[in-house]
DNA sequence: CGGGCGGTTGATGTCGGTCAAGTCGCGTGG
DNA sequence: CCACGCGACTTGACCGACATCAACCGCCCG
């Protein structure tokens, strides 16, 4: 159930990160590069289904995902179990146990991933001493935030067949603007049991109601995953455009 | 509807901000202080009803509430509402539009509201001139998102019954430790109306929900909102318990 | 005194849940 | 090599939680 994630042996610096040469993500000065280099603890690989942060611990570690799908995910205590986000490349994991006291949610390896490990401890020092860098978190905060709010828009009022649309085409943009759709750039690695867990519905209501997207020709079941055949059908019938793709900060 | 919102002649200094002196608040240092008097404009006040930010605005400005409950909410195309989260005097709104490009929901005030009205221009050299109020920004925005993780919960997983508990004893929470809870600290000025388009409900089913809640004697509807006879017992029913009081930051 | 808002209630319908099987592909071990 | 088990996906029958429709009450306020 809960495997221990492992230590990447071979530390990548910075200043080769993969990502920060992509031109989605803002550039950083030398000297925030350089910070963040002694952030950088180190890096972690985890496998799927591993447990990357588990809800209740003190971590004391922070996380920016390098490579992978994730996902974040809350449970009841008789087990029924909600995923409140999705994770990917240039996202951040783990902040709300630094600023917080304790994690309130965990976070699931959807695919093997790898992730940037910092120091929780020098956070502060990050406030001190790089305002942009600072402003970036707050930055990232926000944008989560405004992405729970969609969804809560989405399981409290949209039907199930537009929730699951809504979903699939927000799965679709994040996948597109990370990078990381598989073949053909249209492969989601999400299951139906987790799209089920993330709308709020029974696995088995989940099958049919994606059974009939799949009948209109806009997604296709391949693969422990999901081909996504027609965003832009999907985005029509969930009423949702994503946000224009702008440079977004990266740490 | 969109009633415009009037400016108050009068500032008020943040030097006797009346919050400020509130134990359960982080205290200021005197350049803190000296800044945050600087960054605040003026005050807003906002009737019942009032519109304080509305989706898709970019305003020039970023506000605390000072006096008063408001709530956050999306809309639909076709009308559909889902409240999103309360606001209380302490909470931060307009971040968002501050950070991204343009406001994602509505600010509406649920009974008559103070806020304290900040130049949005003006944040960047919050993050250069102060670090501890940039650490609390993010530690602002790290427990709202917190708390929508738990909306998520609750509307995806909990049943009607619970839900309403557990928003309850979230409400009867918050209210408590803002100090604003009505006649004898039990008051929360939300309508059952407020309550369907949080849950995710429709009202006549939210009346029949909020119904047995009240038989079970936990809660009494009153002068439109509702007395929150049994805080512990909402808790036990919704299987939730609210983050321990701390003291926390404050902008 | 009339109308609007908030709350209440019953009748009826439907969306989505639960139960129960069954298929397919894959990895494992006899 | 095949039996077996398991995880992901399917499908049909049935049921219940919640939605919709339609009244109606009480209160406040113009």
């Amino acid at each position: 159930m809960a495997i221990e994630p492992r230590q990447n042996p071979t530390r990548v610096s910075c200043f080769e990160c993969p990502l920060r040469h992509m031109r989605r993500f803002r550039p950083f000065s030398d000297s925030e590069l350089e910070f963040v280099s002694t952030f950088k603890r180190g890096e972690l690989l985890a496998d799927t289904g591993t447990t990357v942060l588990a809800e209740g611990a003190r971590s004391a570690h922070l996380y920016t995902v390098l490579a992978g799908w994730g996902f974040r995910y809350k449970i009841l205590e008789d087990g029924r179990r909600q995923i409140l986000n999705y994770v990917v490349p240039g996202d951040m994991v783990g902040l709300q146990g630094a600023v917080m006291a304790e994690m309130q949610h965990s976070v699931e390896a959807l695919t093997p991933m790898t992730l940037c490990v910092f120091e929780r401890s020098r956070l502060f020092s990050l406030f001190e001493l790089h305002p942009g860098l600072s402003f970036d978190l707050t930055w990232l905060a926000a944008r989560e935030e405004s992405i729970l709010d969609e969804h809560l828009l989405s399981i409290g009022r949209r039907s199930a067949l537009e929730r699951a649309s809504y979903l699939l085409a927000f799965l679709f943009d994040r996948g597109m603007s990370a990078g990381i759709l598989g073949d053909n750039h249209r492969h989601v690695p999400v299951t139906q049991m987790h799209f089920a867990d993330t709308l709020g519905l029974s696995i088995v209501h989940t099958n049919k109601t994606l059974k009939k997207l799949a009948d209109r020709g806009l997604i296709r079941w391949r693969d422990r995953g999901c081909d996504v055949l027609d965003p832009a059908g999907l985005q029509d019938l969930a009423k949702w455009k994503p946000e224009e793709a702008r440079v977004r900060p990266f740490i």
